[in-house]
RNA sequence: GCGCCUGUAGCUCAGUGGAUAGAGCAUCGGCCUCCGAAGCCGAGGGUCGGAGGUUCGAAUCCUCUCAGGCGCGCCA
């Protein structure tokens, strides 16, 4: 749709040229707009104010050489130029109903685009480490990244999925020696708490099912407490997300990179390469030759190797799967490591653009509009099983995409469990379930819904409102492209929220069911086509369109 | 001190360098004998934190500045 008038206009520019209202041989990027006003036409574009400086010629000179060009377009209606040099380009009505047309025809494909020519893309994101459950932070992070993965793969990536297990290292260890107290205390003991370990209520939970299943620690056969206390939150992790409908393609465990020998294959490449020293007996890289602020140790004095170190080989790894395109989806306090991974990048010798970071704000939740305690020190997290249960799953994922991710976000746990029109995410889902009630009731009434476009009878919708609504409809393809391009989700959250804001007054104000068969067909199909694109924004963000509600 | 993010209506936020800066909430006033009132209509509300600069044009880009959040371990 706009590829077309695109083209027009630069066709209007060559006639221009050819007519010599333009001397130049330049051709300015052609910009569309999809102007605020109607007056100001179906799209608008600053073509002839870009070429103006070039020309050395009064913008609404060249606009009007131009603009009359595009007049004579078989597509369009009538082209105006108005203010400092817009062109502005009111299109024939047969053109708009094309949208119509391929709505219908391409159903819940519609809004699919090529954009991304299949090139591999993955996205890791929630990762949060298996030593407890998953908190309302996280839940932000995976509706983000589901979503973003959603857009992604029907702006035509190929995506995959990806959660790094830290099952690795000291946290891991602190988990089991977490559980082995909460076991001594079922047997009887009197303990007391290290300030540093796990007291979450699921820690006893775990210590009893070890009991459960093994008697003891020291029976034969029965595994380590930390391999069991990690697969058992990593299970509780899984649940957790499969609830929210969240599926990854692949789990990627951070000890298998010590296992296989990646951790110390990164540093020997790194060492090859010069970017490694030695210093207070502590092995570094020397992360500063490439951004950073200040070098990272490697290997501590004590042997051990960082955390740092099996980041470096995971992102190492990462590059070499042959993606195009790494996004990571990281919490806002995590941004100070972004100069260290791209130290890594560049240092083997890859351009860091490959890597996309996107940081997730905090969650603010508030009840009767204060915010709820969220205790960091005694680790009293809110979790996503909690808000979930509360608020349910739609409400749960919209409200994590209705900011940008950068952006703090608050929660409203009233506002989220209202039925009320104020609740956005029922806004959006009523004006589909409204759409199928009105289909269902045109259907007693003998007015089925038609199943093939029919430009005749299309053209029946001559309403303000019904023009509005199917230019709306229009853009959504260009939505879910700049979404993808930009990685912004939240983008197909505020197309859906204004989707409904059109679709409610005209609702509201025409009837769709009438004595009128042609012009009750028409709407049917018009409210219909609405329902489609609600609905395929829906399904990207992860929330449900319902039937009913 | 250095780095990243954020400052837009009373509140929460949209806004790929374009036209008179937009929503929702809150406030006030209306609309169901008629397709779903989980909806609609109307009203008020702004020095886009501030100051310079670039530009035909700046909420948007640059510099400085003020305010808030976060990060700056041989922690994970």
């Amino acid at each position: 749709m706009k590829a077309g008038v695109v083209s027009i206009i630069k066709g209007a520019i060559e006639g221009a040229r050819e007519a010599g209202a333009i001397t130049g041989g330049n051709m300015p990027e052609i910009v569309l707009d999809k102007p605020k006003k109607e007056e100001f036409g179906d799209f608008s574009t600053n073509a002839a104010m870009l070429l103006a400086p070039l020309e050395k010629k009064a913008p609404r000179e060249i606009a009007k050489a131009i603009s009359e060009r595009i007049s004579q377009s078989p597509y369009v209606e009538k082209c105006e130029v108005a203010g400092p040099g817009f062109i502005n380009i009111f299109l024939k009505k047969t053109f708009w109903l094309a949208v119509l047309e391929d709505i219908i025809k391409t159903g819940e494909g519609y809004g699919r685009s090529g954009l991304g020519k299949g090139h591999k893309v993955q996205v890791e994101f929630v990762s949060a480490n298996p030593t407890g459950p998953l908190h309302v932070g996280h839940g932000r992070g995976a509706a983000v990244g589901d979503a973003l993965s959603n857009i992604l793969k029907f702006a035509g990536f190929e995506v995959s999925k990806e959660y790094y297990i830290n099952d690795a290292g000291r946290q891991v260890l602190t988990l089991g020696e977490s559980v082995r107290l909460r076991m001594e205390e079922l047997s009887g003991k009197a303990i007391e708490f290290p300030q540093d370990f796990y007291k979450g209520e699921y820690i006893k939970d775990i210590a009893a099912d070890y009991i459960e299943k093994y008697g003891s620690a020291d029976a034969p056969g029965a595994p380590r407490l930390k391999d069991f206390g990690s697969s058992a939150m990593l299970e509780r992790i899984k649940s957790d997300l499969r609830e929210f409908g969240i599926e990854f393609d692949s789990w990627f465990s951070e000890r298998s990179l010590d296992d296989t020998g990646m951790v110390a294959a990164t540093i020997d490449e790194l060492k090859q390469k010069g970017h490694v020293f030695e210093s207070e007996g502590a092995l570094w890289f020397r992360t500063t030759a490439f951004g950073d602020d200040k070098d990272r140790v490697l290997i501590k004095a004590d042997g051990e190797r960082t955390y740092f170190a099996s980041d470096i080989a995971y992102h190492r790894n990462k590059i070499e799967r042959g993606f195009s395109s790494i996004v990571n989806i990281w919490g806002a306090d995590h941004h100070g490591y972004e100069n260290r991974i791209r130290a890594l990048i560049k240092a083997l010798g890859y351009d860091d653009s490959v890597l996309k970071i996107i940081f997730i704000q905090l969650v603010a939740l508030l009840r009767g509009g204060v915010p709820v305690a969220m205790g960091k020190r005694e680790g009293e997290f809110v979790t996503l099983r909690q808000v979930m249960d509360e608020v349910g799953k739609d409400a749960c994922r919209f409200f994590f995409l209705m900011r940008r991710s950068d952006a703090q976000l608050d929660f409203d746990l009233d506002l989220a469990k209202s039925q009320a029109p104020e609740n956005p995410v029922y806004y959006v889902q009523y004006c589909h379930a409204r759409i199928k009630s009105i289909i269902a009731f045109a259907a007693e009434k003998g007015s089925a819904l038609p199943t093939a476009f029919d430009a005749a009878l299309l053209s029946r919708l001559d309403q303000k409102e019904e023009a509005e609504l199917i230019r709306h409809l229009g853009s959504f393809g260009e939505v879910v492209e700049r979404s993808a391009e930009a990685m912004e989700p939240h983008r197909v959250t505020f197309y859906l929220m204004d989707l409904a804001a059109l679709f409610h007054p005209y609702y509201n104000k025409n009837r769709v069911v009438t004595d009128d068969p042609e012009l009750t067909s028409a709407r049917l199909l018009l409210c219909n086509a609405v329902a489609t694109v609600a609905a395929n924004g829906l399904r990207l963000l992860g929330v449900s369109a319902p039937e009913k509600m």
